[in-house]
DNA sequence: TATGAATGAGATTTCATTCAT
DNA sequence: TATGAATGAAATCTCATTCAT
């Protein structure tokens, strides 16, 4: 058996987030620089065609044609189709946990790190616009398991987020009437649907999108201005 | 080739939202009172059973099993899984719309049309959720030309409320700075997500969500108070 | 869905055994004596091949070539390539179970009862030497609950023998000295194995083997002779 | 390309029987005592999937890794999947004709000699309980000229003990009437089935099984007893 | 002596759709 | 108005085997 990417293979492990996201070449492929290491070639073609044309309309051979290799190698890195989209999944949420985890521990005024995780979250599911596509449309398509492993960890993400506003709350920093966790999941679901309108080759760039949205969400919890404290 | 449902059948005949959602039976139909016509019950199944696994996931066979008819009864009314598909849209987007369009044309302040019609698509949005998670997860599964015709519609109700975003900056009585479209999109990509996380038996009824999410909106868009100028 | 031959068709339901016994067209046949109705021709040809080249090496294309239908039509009538084969074991099971029950039931003496139950099984084990063959070749390759079913009636049926044996030995008839289940379980096993070694164009017809068999086993079984008891 | 196991590799070479029943080392192994040298090992393995899941319901990828091995290492000393069963039938053939080469040639009534060599094969039938059960249920799913050569063997096998039968009548001391053939085909049936019902755990020891079979088998040729001659 | 990535052919099964009745 | 047998194409996945190292 081959180092099939398993269930539990969230964590830094699996089958190389090290090595597909330093770029470094997997021991044994040929030249830096020409051809990715198999998997990775796998998992961007994967990508691209499940943003593309959904998860259920592209089939194995799609993927493996585009990545050049033979459906034999897929399977033999990855143990199902299933397994692919776990992958791709798991891969941004490790991104996005570690950059909000990294904002939330800042010490600075907890609005301006509600502001910061708020656009910063914006950059870069637009940065990996093909990934959020999937995301939100595919997650039904997940087996039970991995369905629940992935629904876990984005909870944990939401959590996060929430208790930056709880905070903001806490302290009289922000309004304390709307209920936080839906604020976040007002918030939220407008990041998950820049897939379905943003393009890069539209008239604002992702900072432009990050900054009014951060703005939109801040302006929403801002107290009112009480007079002798001009916002 | 009986009537069958072609892409234009908008307009409330024969299997439209009316008669459906009525309960009326259509005419034709056996006796009142007892099961639903037969295209009512297809499109009430398949609905479910969209929302329950996915477009895709979700077999001829399973939707006439639901029903109790078999596939050639399915084929009699409906052209294709797709048209099933793109009728359900439909309803929804008729149904928003009507209504979207009644609360612009209301004599009264832009704000209050603006929070009233937040909290109309949030209630509606919910009243009919499986309707709202299908449209955003199935969309890509439509073909092209009836995915162009369902994004037209789509597209004309935005640009109304849009335009109701537009007056009220026009009229000072709104923050000038945020781009309407862009409010658009984060207000409707936060609608549109209602049906991730929210359940019937949730602590939240449909109106107590309309509020809130009609309060962000309003405060992410309210001026900056002035003194002698309480809002 | 169509008649598929789901697990628990045994006892005359089913994919019709009754039509495929009687040699009735089924409705909707062409001309009687023609082609047989599609299921019985997918049975009959399974049963073949299964038999020539075993369960595993016999693929379903080459089942539906054989039948002159396509995978389609297999998937329309059986649930999958287990059901078939199930099936086939439904109808000798059936049979044979059918026969014993007939003349274990018979008023005569219980060592002419076993003589002749001895060699009837023989004689339908070669009558149906595919079905034979493959019985205890494939029996380990079906799914689990099914194999549970099919162990189940053919215990039934050894219960069946078994009991004739324990009754000629209560009354005195037979050695009491051999256990009755070992006498089973010897007796069938020769008799399973008539797949492996009789061929229709040998030196033997199917009623000698029968002659021969019954005689082995009733001479193991037979008391000593006493003086003036001459057997 | 080493010592791959051809066909013809009977007569206790390296993979033999011999070596890899007594536990020896063979040459060229690690450390007596630590775990069996590879080729043992991969039998041992092979035999055991094979006897619990068939021959083709077992994937080179399982065995190898039940004998913590990799799929090079099997090819090493394997020409095929195929040579691992030719190989597997080979030990217990050659086990088995030995015996029976053995107790054919002693010097003892010929009666003595059949009871003991049909008591002796249903002891080591169960002994070898998994090649039995392989033996008669893969025999088919062998390359057709290594089935040839196993069916070859065994027919020698055959031979031998048909020749005591023979021996047996023509000395007056075995009813005539049963054509030793069938005789053969009868018992041997019998001893093949011994696989699918024989459990260790269950009530008989080999030896008490051996014992009946042999008892039966004796009984069912045995004379009728003449007035003065108690058997 | 052994690895393990990669192949390529083939396996079973599913499914939207058609059409004679 | 409705049936249901049948199609044919495509889908995912498995597996024995090879070969450069």
């Amino acid at each position: 058996m081959a180092r099939k990417a398993t269930s539990g293979s969230s964590g830094g492990g699996g089958t190389g987030p090290g090595t597909a996201r330093a770029g470094a070449t997997a021991p044994g492929t040929t030249a830096p620089g020409a051809t990715a290491a198999v998997p990775e070639r796998l998992l961007a073609e994967a990508t691209r065609l499940f943003a593309e044309r959904g998860y259920d309309r592209t089939s194995v051979q799609e993927i493996v044609e585009a990545a050049g290799v033979t459906k034999g190698a897929l399977y033999h890195y990855f143990g199902s189709k299933d397994d692919l989209l776990h992958e791709i999944y798991g891969r941004v949420l490790r991104l996005q946990t570690e950059r909000l985890d990294a904002i939330a521990a800042r010490p600075v005024p907890v609005t301006e790190r509600i502001a910061e995780a708020a656009a910063d979250v914006v950059v870069t599911s637009i940065q990996n616009l093909d990934d959020t596509k999937i995301f939100f449309r595919s997650i039904h398509q997940l087996g039970p398991e991995k369905q629940k492993a992935v629904r876990a960890e984005r909870r944990r993400y939401h959590e996060t987020f929430r208790a930056l506003i709880e905070e903001g709350q806490r302290d009289g920093l922000l309004r304390p009437e709307p209920r936080p966790d839906l604020v976040v999941d007002y918030f939220f679901g407008s990041v998950h649907h820049l897939g379905t309108w943003y393009h890069a080759d539209g008239p604002l760039t992702a900072e432009q999108v990050a900054a009014e949205f951060s703005d939109l969400l801040l302006h929403s919890l801002r107290p009112p201005a009480t007079p002798g404290d001009p916002t």
